[in-house]
DNA sequence: ACCGCGTCATGACAGCTGTCACCTCCAAGC
DNA sequence: GCTTGGAGGTGACAGCTGTCATGACGCGGT
């Protein structure tokens, strides 16, 4: 072997992160070189350990795994990123390919096969989960406005549109059509359904 | 070593999955002898295997992990629970011991204590989370009524009052009456809040 | 210059929601 | 026997929601 790929593995569960580490390590062409529990420690970690390829969760405090691959692309060209996330949610499969990551997992992938997506994500190939990406399709782009999916954003914990209003620092009856809107394209009938929706397809 | 640790792992994330099998087969002491994906797959698991102790997820297809932690008391008295999950909810700590099972832990443990853990479920110990422990303390137990969880559960993805009331075969008046007992008992104003809130605290 | 689009806003209206008072029935506890 | 509490229900009322029409502004195309 001429050098070992050397892995970061970021996940906000310890417990998840450890055990990958444990997985990965069986392998002796990896080498698991930093793990860290948020995302805005990924870029300094893998500029310090000179990482090849970064496992990213995308539930992360601090900054998103969508966000951290964003980052990853523009300060450190030469490390690529593969996503590895709990949910397949359309819309962040296309938000992290935008962001230019090089592969995405969902966490129910066979343990087997991720040893062999992070050598290919490392050789600059893509790897891309099939059903995900057939789902893509089929769910299309996110319809929703900058301003409607801030609104149902806010709108997702139940708040009446008073408090969304003065939280967005919008009158009220601008709130409502946002929500209106949102409702309308995501063929619902009240915020709380249209919210729940746009989160399934990840376009909040 | 007299004999070694038999252990099932039942996560439907067959990556993490994988990976906690990784983690747990490098202790001599502990051995995996068994892994699935759904609820309802664990006891037969168990006893085909002679499992000693069963990691359990909650959040599974079939039968969520309290339910399996029950299922096993009563028809395999000799092989102990530990739940192992992402989200530390309240409710879900006190569910989860009424079910019988020995250990909670969330899933933010650091991986270095897991192997350890099971070795005390297995002696017979109880492993509770402590923060989370403290946390069920002050947040006390659940105040909602059966048919108030049954409404709220049903409320979760946003369904208006009559949609609600047609699926649970209640009056529509009747529904908002336990919604308003129930947006009462929680300390919020609007029944997505309720519900949210019922969630977080595993009330429902 | 013109159009389309997103954003912000107002006002009106029907319908839904949350609250409250009050009612019956039934099971458990004292 | 009486009380308590959950379940199920009705009716009324104020307030909130979702929809629609309409207007204004700025920005990027053509």
């Amino acid at each position: 072997m001429v050098s070992a790929i050397r892995l970061l593995l970021a996940d906000d569960q310890a417990l998840v992160r450890g055990a990958l580490a444990a997985l990965l390590g069986l392998e002796p062409d990896l080498d698991v070189v930093a793990e860290v529990g948020r995302g805005d420690e990924v870029l300094a970690a893998a500029r310090d350990h000179a990482v090849d390829v970064c496992l990213l969760d995308i539930e992360m405090p601090g900054l998103d795994g969508i966000g951290v691959a964003g980052h990853l692309r523009d300060e450190l060209p030469g490390c690529r990123s593969l996503v590895v996330t709990t949910f397949g949610r359309p819309g962040y499969l296309r938000r992290a390919l935008d962001a230019g990551a090089s592969g995405f997992l969902v966490k129910d992938t066979p343990a087997a096969e991720l040893a062999d997506a992070v050598r290919r994500v490392h050789a600059g190939l893509r790897v891309i989960d099939p059903a995900l990406a057939a789902e893509s399709l089929v769910t299309g782009t996110n319809p929703l406005s900058e301003r409607e999916a801030e609104v149902l954003r806010v709108a997702l914990d139940g708040a009446p549109v008073a408090v969304i209003a003065a939280r967005v620092h919008l009158s009220g009856g601008t709130v409502r059509n946002h929500l209106s809107a949102a409702i309308g394209k995501t063929g619902t009938t009240t915020r709380a359904e249209a919210a729940r929706v746009a989160v399934e397809r990840g376009w909040i």
